[in-house]
DNA sequence: GCAAGAAGTAACTAACTAGTGCGTTACCGG
DNA sequence: CCGGTAACGCACTAGTTAGTTACTTCTTGC
């Protein structure tokens, strides 16, 4: 038998810390909060265990920064679609199409949300950052709705904030319930036909809810 | 110190199934599968622990029946709705106000729908009497759909399943994440006008969807 | 009124789980 | 090259948790 030396791996903290947040964003979307394991994270992350403690100082903090790196991300990846750049109504469908997007490459984010919702938000409560990004969002789908109702597009009086709601509702739900959906209607909601007319629904519903 | 004589509970098999099933229910939807607790649920029931896997196995299969009662209760309500009583517009609006209504009135639901779909709705796989008590409402809906065609009010071409889903999500994923958005959209979602603004709205996304 | 099964209880267990105490090893500034 | 600090790892613990064993008590059909 012989035994294969073992390199201590070089040590880098950034990078470390990285795989925990990584492992443990799959993990707790996977399972939950309750659901996922602190060993199983640690393992997966090929860190020790006690490196989660050091970093990020608990299994609920390191939940905490799992959600709001998330929602940073998206937030972010909105700020880069360039809506202002774009006719009222090609931002607008530009917007429906990456929101559903996001879901559907970043499959972890929606359950995520699920499980800071199932925890009713305690962990993102005091977390300023999240709310100022969410505020710049608005403020451009605010001015999206603004320049079509100007060029006499979109009809005025629409609350940004609900249209949000709504363009997120609609791809979200038909994604986070894709498994019972599957089982209770009796079609395959991932096939990629399905997910194409989903979209296209999805287009047509918010432009007769916008347009003049 | 006087012993306050406990007299036995008088045994009622049915009742005390009843009881842990509404504790179960309860205990499910605020903490998902793996969160939830035997112990607290036995307690909760004012049942013996043992009793939870004498007539239910263990804690899966508690947990299966929680969930098929549940869609069973909301596809029960929806049957009583008598949609085919009214004309199409009013079957419609009648529609997407019981499906917030349901919603609001009975929270532990969409918690309940969310945890079985983060377990991919394994629980659910074999449950023929949930598929066809989908199938009835989705040909509820289809015929609602019908009328509006053959009277000009609806235009054609509408998917019922599509319908239902958009009428669902809009009204789920407000409630479902309310307290994310509550933090990050900086207003009270569960605000008692908020709501009302809230089902105008989604009335007035559904009727733009289907108005011919 | 009595046998037998059903309802109910308490105490237990084996496995697990978040978190820690404490020692070791690599790296970096001086 | 060396001393201190930060990164890392092992092995443990105290408390939980799903599930079970072994028993008692009630109810009901005959």
């Amino acid at each position: 038998m012989r035994v294969v030396e073992e390199q201590p791996r070089a040590r880098d903290a950034s990078a470390t810390r990285a795989r925990i947040l990584a492992a443990a964003k799959s993990e707790f979307a996977r399972l939950g909060l309750a659901g996922a394991r602190v060993d199983e994270i640690a393992k997966r992350a090929c860190a020790n265990k006690r490196m989660i403690y050091h970093y990020f100082g608990g299994k609920e903090d390191l939940f905490r920064t799992v959600l709001v790196d998330a929602y940073l991300d998206i937030r972010g990846a909105e700020q880069e679609l360039e809506l202002d750049h774009l006719p009222p109504r090609e931002a607008l469908e530009r917007l429906v199409r990456f929101t559903w997007a996001y879901y559907l490459d970043n499959p972890e984010f929606i359950t995520l949300v699920n499980s800071a919702n199932l925890h009713r938000g305690k962990h993102l409560k005091e977390s300023d950052r999240l709310r100022s990004a969410s505020r710049r969002f608005v403020s451009m789908v605010q001015e999206v709705l603004d320049r079509g109702v100007a060029d006499g597009v979109f009809r005025p009086g629409i609350d940004p904030v609900q249209l949000n709601i709504t363009i997120a509702a609609i791809g979200y739900y038909y994604l986070t319930n894709r498994f019972t959906g599957t089982i209770l209607f009796e079609r395959d909601f991932m096939d990629p036909k399905a997910l194409e007319n989903r979209l296209d629904f999805n287009i047509d519903t918010v432009m007769r809810l916008v347009l003049a």
